[in-house]
RNA sequence: GCGGGAGUAGCUCAGCUGGUAGAGCGACAGCCUUCCAAGCUGUAGGUCGCGGGUUCGAAUCUCGUCUCCCGCUCCA
C-alpha cells in the first residue's frame, strides 16, 4: 500500500517539477501515452547517453547505428510480427475473465488422452492459420471448453487484437501501401547487418546496437510510463558464432546486470527471471527485473535469439546473410544474443529509486523535503549557483561562474527567496551540487558547496568548482 | 475489455439536501539580506474534465463520454 502511494507521489512529482506530463493534456490526453517535460527530457537523454557510450564507446567490437521506424512490410511477415504479433482472445462473460484462444484450447488439450489432443490442437492450427475466429469459437463450444473460474461456458465471440500500429505510404490508401511503425527495433539492425559488418569490417564476435522508438497498440498499457504505446527501446545484437550462444548469452547477462549496479542500484532491487516459454525464436532467454513501486517487473531482457531472424530474412529477401569465419574457414550465419532494454522503464527505475521523501524533524520543529538522488551523471542539472543575496555584487560572481561552467555541464541560476528554499528546490529536481556565493566569496575567492544527498556543506575555492563537478559528474571515472 | 475509485486554481483538497466557487501550499512583484522550506505587503490564476438532459437556475441531480489510478486480464 505504502508502495502504491509511492508511485502516486512519483507521478505527481513528475508532473509538479517538469519531468513527464500526460500527452495532450489539454486535451483530456491520449490514452498511455506520456511527454517528457524539460527535466524529463535532460534525464532520459542521459540515461541513453549512459547506455549508449557503455554499450558502444566502452566496447571494442559494437557499433551504434539508428535505423529508419518504417520499414519494409515484408519485414514484419519474416519476423514472425504480421502472424504472431497480434492473439486472438476470448471472454467468459460470466467470470469475466479473458483468454489467449491457443492457450484456452491448448490447456484443455492438456486433459485429453495424446490423440485427441494431437487432432484438437491441429484443428486449431488450421483454424489460427485461416484466420477463421467463428471457428474458433465454435471449436471451443463443440469441446465444451470451460472457463476455469466460473466453470460455464458462456463465451464472448473470439476477437483479434492486431499490437502493430499501420499507416499508408504515398498517396495511395491501398493495401499494398501499409506500412508498420516498427514493433521493436531489433529488425533495424538484422536486416542492416551485413551493411554494418562490411562496411565496418566487422569479425565475429561483434555487436550492432541502437536506440530508439518503437510502437505497440497495447489492448491495456499502464502503470504510468512502465507500459506505453509509443515508447523507446535500446537494444543491441550481439552476433557470434554458432555454438558458442550460450558462453555469449551468459556474458551478456552478467555484464548488463553490471551495468545496472553501476547505477548505484543494490543487488536486491534486481533479479533475473528466466523464461521457462520461449518465444518463437529464442532458445534461452531471460529478464532483468527490477523492485519497482508496484513490485518486481521487467526492465530489460536478454535473449538468445538463435539464427531465427537472420534465417528467415536469408528466405524472405532471398539474399544471402552469412558470414565467413577466417579462423575456421567456414561460411555460416551466425547466432544472436539481444540485450533490450526500455528507456522509459529505465528513466522510471531510475526515477523510482531515486526518489525519497525524508523527515528532517527536529525536536524544535518539523521539517521534511522531497529530494532525487540522482547518480550525478544522470542528473538533470548538475550544478546551481546561488547568490546568498541579490545585491553587494554577489550576482555577478555568480553569473560568471555560470558562464565558465555552462560549457560543460547544464547549471542553473537561482537568486529569489532563502537559500534554504532554493537548496530544497534544487533537491526536488535532483541536482547533485549548490554552490552558494556570499561576501566571503569577494574577500577570499571561496564559495560554499552544498551536497544534495547529505546536505553538508564545506568551503571551497571558486577557482575549483568546475574541476570538482566535472570530476563528479562524468560517466565514466578511474 | 470487465469491476471498483477519482476528475473543482500549478499542487493538496473543501464546497455537492441545486441559487453561476473557497482555503492552505505554490507562482509572480516588492520588502527583509538571511547558509537548509513554511516572515511582511501586494498581484495573478478556475466557463468546477467534456457533452446532453431535468430545472427559472446545475460544481451539486441524471445520462453519456474522455482521462487517470487500483484489481482482473493481456504483455516478444
Amino acid at each position: 500500500m505504502a508502495n502504491d502511494n509511492k508511485l502516486q507521489s512519483i507521478i505527481g512529482h513528475c508532473k509538479e517539477y517538469g519531468f513527464i506530463f500526460q500527452s495532450s493534456e489539454i486535451y483530456d490526453g491520449l490514452s498511455a501515452v506520456y511527454d517528457y517535460g524539460q527535466y524529463g527530457a535532460e534525464l532520459k537523454k542521459n540515461i541513453r547517453e549512459y547506455w549508449w557510450r557503455s554499450m558502444t564507446q566502452m566496447q571494442d567490437n559494437i557499433v551504434g547505428i539508428d535505423a529508419a521506424i518504417f520499414m519494409h512490410p515484408t519485414v514484419w511477415k519474416a519476423s514472425g510480427h504480421v502472424d504472431n504479433f497480434s492473439d486472438p482472445m476470448i471472454d467468459n462473460k460470466d467470470s469475466q475473465k479473458r483468454y489467449r484462444v491457443d492457450h484456452l484450447i491448448e490447456a484443455f488439450g492438456e486433459t485429453l488422452d495424446k490423440e485427441k489432443e494431437a487432432a484438437l490442437l491441429l484443428v486449431m492450427n488450421q483454424l489460427l492459420e485461416a484466420n477463421d475466429f467463428a471457428g474458433l469459437k465454435q471449436l471451443i463450444e463443440d469441446n465444451k471448453i470451460s472457463c476455469g473460474v466460473s466453470g460455464t461456458c458462456n463465451w464472448t465471440d473470439v476477437r483479434q487484437f492486431n499490437l502493430m500500429f499501420s499507416t499508408e505510404m504515398g498517396s495511395v490508401a491501398d493495401e499494398a501501401n501499409v506500412v508498420y511503425l516498427r514493433p521493436e527495433t531489433a529488425q533495424g539492425i538484422f536486416v542492416n547487418f551485413l551493411n554494418v559488418q562490411k562496411s565496418g569490417r566487422m569479425k565475429i564476435p561483434f555487436g550492432i546496437a541502437q536506440t530508439g522508438k518503437a510502437f505497440r497498440n497495447e489492448i491495456v498499457a499502464r502503470g504510468f510510463i512502465f507500459r506505453m504505446r509509443e515508447f523507446e527501446q535500446m537494444e543491441m545484437q550481439f552476433f557470434v558464432r554458432p555454438g558458442t550462444q550460450k558462453e555469449w548469452y551468459e556474458y551478456w547477462k552478467e555484464t548488463r546486470m553490471k551495468w545496472h549496479l553501476s547505477l548505484g542500484i543494490s543487488a536486491d532491487k534486481y533479479k533475473f527471471h528466466d523464461h521457462m516459454k520461449l518465444a518463437h525464436y529464442a532458445d534461452m532467454a531471460c529478464d532483468i527485473e527490477y523492485d519497482f513501486p508496484m513490485g518486481f517487473k521487467e526492465v530489460e531482457g536478454v535473449h538468445s535469439r538463435t539464427d531465427f531472424d537472420l534465417k528467415q530474412h536469408q528466405q524472405y529477401s532471398g539474399k544471402k546473410l552469412t558470414y565467413f569465419d577466417t579462423e575456421i574457414n567456414q561460411h555460416y550465419v551466425p547466432y544472436v544474443i539481444e540485450t533490450s532494454i526500455g528507456l522509459d522503464r529505465a528513466v522510471m527505475m531510475v526515477l523510482s529509486e531515486a526518489y525519497v521523501e525524508e523527515d528532517l524533524s527536529t525536536e524544535e520543529k518539523q521539517d521534511s523535503r522531497v529530494v532525487l538522488k540522482f547518480p550525478p551523471m544522470l542528473a538533470p542539472i548538475k550544478l546551481a549557483v546561488l547568490p546568498l543575496t541579490k545585491k553587494d555584487g554577489l550576482p555577478e560572481i555568480a553569473k560568471a561562474l555560470i558562464d565558465e561552467c555552462k560549457t560543460q555541464f547544464r547549471c542553473f541560476y537561482e537568486e529569489k527567496d532563502s537559500i534554504g528554499k532554493r537548496y530544497r528546490r534544487m533537491d526536488a529536481l535532483g541536482t547533485p551540487f549548490c554552490i552558494t556565493v556570499d561576501h566571503q566569496t569577494k574577500e577570499d575567492q571561496t564559495v560554499t558547496i552544498r551536497y544534495r544527498d547529505s546536505m553538508l556543506q564545506e568551503r571551497i575555492a571558486l577557482a575549483d568548482v568546475k574541476r570538482l563537478v566535472l570530476e563528479k559528474v562524468q560517466m565514466f571515472g578511474n
